[in-house]
DNA sequence: ATGGTCGGTAACCGA
């Protein structure tokens, strides 16, 4: 099984983007983060036709999320039970027995600010309806743009970001609570370059000078974590004319 | 030097 999370930051730019990456690394599941398009507009017909069933939760302008997958997604869940949030940033699927749950966490703009308090609210309520989950399905991923660097070593300039939006330790704190439900930060159980990232700013040439931070990730459950090879960032669509300010992330299960 | 670049959408907001 392999999975993978991107955020495409507009699916109708970054579609031909996402179809030669298909194309190239055949993933079973991808997870797709800011589409920012609604749902009578989503690309389903140029998806399908590559080989992947589509599931999407979409608003105009903001957020959407999307999980395509080479076998048949079953049971989606689009809200958190007992959240009423109008912002369409989760999505739960099943694919051939495996929980696939898509988060597009809140940026949060500022420390202190009324985005951030949503922020740690909404994470808060995921971590809850996560814990049901977890007990629900002993095969769980959870994957997407969490916009939370768990730890200085993802981040490119650690004093600089110093309790700083997507680094502070509330944050933090939020994502080592999504680890307590047993779920593992796949990316950590395995050797990896110094100064891996997954975003770069587009301003100020962020990229080429490597100004990176770690944001998306793919978490594994207890029952799982074992059968993970590997976990690794594609780089390479970062690089790309007119690319997403994120590059995808990859993780290889062994299966049964 | 406190800027800078995108995307969506139509003057700015969000990231």
């Amino acid at each position: 099984m392999k999975i993978a999370t991107w955020n495409v930051n507009s699916l109708k730019v970054r579609l031909p983007h996402v179809l030669q990456w298909l194309a190239q690394e055949q993933p079973d599941v991808l997870a797709l983060q800011e589409t920012k398009t609604e749902d009578t507009s989503f690309p389903a017909t140029d998806l399908e036709a590559a080989g992947y069933r589509v599931v999407y939760s979409g608003q105009k302008t903001y957020n959407g999320v999307a999980v395509l997958s080479r076998q048949p997604a079953a049971d989606p869940v689009t809200d958190i039970p007992g959240l009423d949030d109008p912002q369409r940033r989760i999505l739960a699927v099943t694919v051939d027995g495996w929980r696939v749950v898509d988060l597009y966490v809140p940026n949060g703009s500022e420390v202190g600010s009324e985005k951030y308090g949503y922020k740690l609210d909404w994470l808060g309520k995921v971590r809850d309806w996560l814990h049901a989950e977890s007990q629900k399905h002993p095969r769980l991923v959870v994957l997407g743009d969490f916009n939370i660097a768990p730890d200085d070593r993802d981040v490119y300039d650690p004093k600089a970001w110093h309790e700083k939006i997507l680094c502070s330790t509330p944050e933090r704190e939020a994502f080592r609570g999504l680890l307590g439900l047993g779920l593992s930060d796949t990316f950590r159980q395995f050797e990896q370059p110094e100064k891996s990232y997954t975003w770069w700013d587009y301003r100020m040439n962020g990229f080429k000078r490597n100004l990176g931070l770690r944001i998306d990730h793919i978490l594994a459950s207890e029952g799982i974590r074992q059968d993970c090879r590997v976990c690794r960032v594609d780089t390479a669509p970062r690089a790309l004319e007119r690319p997403s300010d994120h590059a995808p992330v990859v993780a290889e299960f062994r299966c049964g």
